[in-house]
DNA sequence: GCGATCAGGT
DNA sequence: CACACCTGATCGC
């Protein structure tokens, strides 16, 4: 293993500054994908999502994994800005908040998601009286609040799945958008289907590259009806597999992937192991902090597991493979792949981009990203979140004006998470308010793995000790909670449930007698704006999404081409990209990137060097503060950004 | 019988 | 909307 992320190779200004203004030659699709609004691709993601439910897939992976880009398009070869380059502050406008108001404590009809009735539409057909606690007392989970919130179980009579009508689905039902490659194949319906017509915006919506993807080696059984059902795989979408490589990133759900040589699990979340169980047998490559939670959860022979620490290299198959910091939950990855022919792919895996990732000397060193694999979960204009420093301190504040409100009540605090992810926010609430922790048994397992010490003393055993409760972000809900309180009644007088949320943007507090519920906006996923920041700043000749839209895993949003594709004299114009560290300064609560204890030879990256000739746009709190910050962040641990990030944000502003 | 998977919930 | 999770039903070893 090697370290080469903490060095910047020193490049001439000429280097630098060498302009290159090819034209990009567009395609047509480009431009039709350029065209479209975030209107249009909203709708016609709803309409993909409602649609693609009910497409089957039939066939199954077959062919070898190699990918071959059929659109190669030149580029500038250097870091510019366009005219509307994104300026960072523009990140940190507090949202003006169009708050709703829902009395919890009565709910009226029009409050009827509240009620958790069927939606219309919904096949949820239950036999009221049947129980069935067998099934409760298998459940591994065996938390608390399992026990104290579940409602009555209820068992659904007549399953009306997908799964059970799969041989009475005749093939012309059957649109595969995976494989366009064969037009008159057997599974191309030789009408349109009906869902293939209500959905005329999907071909220039999807990525749909033309590979002659894997064709089923089940195709002709399948569509023999006679033939006994057998469990169906899914098909492996082209974007789980590393261009021109053999590796395979975060998938684990579609069997053995012909010629796949290694893996990669990019972080710890359901969504991105889902199929990785304890017999998978190929080699596994994840970050330290992942891997401590693979071996826990899942229990894969150690001879497949392999670690690759946050910001260093390891060479498979003569490709320089680096993993950066995602900024996503702990031990959470980017992976870098670095051809010897030079060529050079970066997988974001699940990520929040921030300015901070712009210094980050490999981007730098390799400027050149052939081909992005980008976490495209918000997508839409919609989506424009502050600082996760900011949403810590809304947080702080809004308990803080609670516990004001109603300083002689003893209140249990409920925070919403997921297995891991969301750490910062309930643990500024512990830092800020001396909270004492209690959390499911998996979840203290999780954080066991985290090697975060902050974490593990903040918890305890006993709930009712605990007046912060970590719970699963689901239960975060009006009645869920009015549910849960009931078993600690006797200890507090009132609940106050928080959900960290990037979905929770333009939510507004609730306040109860007994239950409150406040909806806090905390990503960590990008916004838009920091997605598009990100994809200009690198620039990459391509860009796949890695994020389905909906039930179909092939069926990724299209990333607008205009963020990395020059046309015309847009190209011409533009400059040298130089991000302005004025602008980061200027920008209340941040602290430059520190670079400290990096190897020697570092230089500063280009950032911090601006930052320095533009000195007169620090103010005095601002040189207080990477000052402070150079001497306490002494290791680059993805687990000590995380707490510095947390606790210095917080410490400097409140 | 039980682990894996899926659809459908929050 | 659907983050990343849970749940019950079914499949398949």
């Amino acid at each position: 293993m090697s370290t080469n992320v903490g060095t910047i190779r020193l490049r001439n200004l000429a280097e630098l500054q060498i302009s290159n203004f090819e034209e990009v030659a567009a395609t047509t699709k480009c431009i039709s994908e350029e065209t479209k609004t975030p209107e249009k691709q909203k709708k016609a993601r709803k309409v993909r999502a409602a649609t693609t439910t009910k497409k089957k897939i039939k066939d199954e992976i077959t062919n070898a994994p190699s990918i071959v880009s059929s659109t190669v398009v030149k580029r500038n070869g250097k870091k510019e800005p366009l005219p509307g380059q994104l300026r960072i502050d523009s990140f940190f406008k507090s949202s003006t908040k169009n708050y709703k108001v829902e009395h919890f404590t009565t709910i009226s009809p029009g409050k009827a998601k509240l009620r958790r009735t069927p939606r219309k539409g919904c096949k949820r057909l239950f036999d009221e009286k049947s129980t069935t606690t067998e099934s409760l007392s298998k459940v591994s989970d065996i938390s608390l609040e399992h026990k104290l919130s579940r409602k009555p179980t209820r068992k659904r009579t007549q399953p009306q799945r997908n799964a059970k009508a799969k041989c009475a689905t005749s093939p012309a039902d059957v649109i595969d958008l995976c494989s366009d490659a064969e037009p008159e194949s057997d599974n191309k319906p030789a009408v349109p289907s009906v869902f293939e017509a209500a959905r005329p915006e999907t071909p220039a919506m999807v990525n749909i590259p033309s590979l002659n993807l894997q064709r089923n080696l089940e195709t002709e059984a399948s569509s023999n009806e006679n033939m006994p059902k057998t469990r169906q795989r899914k098909r492996c979408p082209p974007y789980k597999i590393v261009e021109d490589t053999t590796f395979v990133v975060d998938g684990f759900q579609f069997g053995d992937i012909p010629n796949a040589t290694h893996y990669f699990l990019s972080h710890y979340h359901g969504d991105h192991y889902v199929g990785l169980t304890r017999k998978f047998a190929h080699p596994l490559y994840m970050s330290p902090i992942t891997a401590r939670l693979v071996r826990t959860f899942i229990p894969i022979d150690s001879q497949y597991l392999h670690e690759i620490a946050v910001d260093q290299s390891i060479t498979l198959n003569d490709i320089e493979v680096t993993a950066i910091d995602a900024n996503h939950c702990p031990g959470a990855i980017m992976l870098i792949f670095k051809f010897s022919t030079g060529k050079c792919i970066l997988h974001t895996g699940d990520f929040r981009a921030s300015f901070e990732m712009e210094s980050l000397p490999i981007f730098w060193n390799q400027p050149n990203i052939d081909l992005l694999y980008l976490d495209t979960t918000y997508l839409s204009q919609n989506y424009d979140f502050c600082h996760q420093s900011d949403s810590i301190y809304r947080v702080c504040s809004l308990v803080r004006q609670f516990h004001e409100k109603h300083a002689s009540k003893r209140i249990l605090h409920v925070c919403g998470s997921y297995l891991i992810g969301k750490e910062k926010v309930w643990l500024a609430l512990v830092e800020e308010f001396r909270l004492r922790v209690w959390t499911e048994p998996n979840r203290r397992k999780a954080i066991d793995c985290l090697d975060w010490p902050e974490l593990k003393h903040s918890l305890c055993d006993d709930p009712f000790e605990a007046n912060l409760h970590v719970i699963n972000m689901g239960k975060i809900s009006y009645p869920q909670l009015d549910q849960y309180f009931k078993q600690f009644e006797g200890h507090y007088d009132m609940l106050l449930g928080i959900r960290p949320s990037g979905w929770e943007k333009n939510s507004k507090p609730s306040y109860g007698k007994r239950i409150s519920v406040i909806g806090v906006e905390y990503s960590e996923h990008s916004s838009y704006k920091e997605l598009e920041r990100f994809v200009r700043f690198l620039k990459p000749k391509n860009v796949i999404s890695t994020v389905p839209l909906g039930r179909d895993l092939c069926v990724t949003p299209t990333v607008p081409t205009n963020w990395f594709k020059y046309k015309g004299y847009g190209g011409m114009l533009s400059k040298s990209y130089q991000p302005s560290i004025s602008t980061f300064l200027e920008t209340p609560q941040r602290k430059p990137p520190t670079m400290a204890n990096r190897s020697t030879n570092m230089i500063l990256s280009p950032i911090e060097n601006c930052g320095i000739t533009n000195s007169e746009n620090l103010d005095d709190r601002d040189i207080a503060e990477s000052a402070k910050d150079d001497s306490t962040e002494a290791a680059h641990q993805s687990v000590d950004r995380f707490m510095s990030d947390a606790s210095n944000d917080l410490l400097s502003i409140i």
